[in-house]
DNA sequence: CTAATGACGCAGA
DNA sequence: ATCTGCGCCATTA
């Protein structure tokens, strides 16, 4: 468990309900401006020892990156139930939902 | 040790 | 909007 570890789990922990933060800004949060790819290891392989909010994790673009469909459709409908709009290819508005 | 991989990001075309 | 190439870096083979 590296100190980047933990800073990414804080940082995830405090994103506010019915928002939505990329992977860049969490590591960038995290002290690491070009941790994105591990920010996306760490949620893949955390999501269910944690309680983590990792459905608002997206990428920059606004869009679920999720390459398996079905933890993708899983995500897109808990944002759905916090009330974020996400359209079928699965975008967000970010300058609304975003940090 | 090298090489491939990937829930990423960004600049170009 | 979509696609490509490059950079990045921990993990895995």
């Amino acid at each position: 468990m590296t100190q980047f570890t933990e800073e990414v789990l804080v940082i995830i922990k405090r994103i506010p309900y019915g928002r939505v933060m990329s992977y860049g800004q969490v590591a960038r949060f995290a002290g690491n401006n070009r941790g994105a790819r591990q920010v996306a290891r760490i949620l893949h392989s955390m999501t269910e020892k944690y309680e983590l909010p990792w459905h608002r994790i997206i990428n920059s673009k606004g869009r679920i990156s999720i390459t398996d469909a079905r933890y993708a459709a899983i995500q897109r409908e808990l944002l759905i139930s916090e009330g974020v709009e996400v359209s079928e290819e699965g975008y967000v508005d970010i300058s609304i939902y975003g940090i």
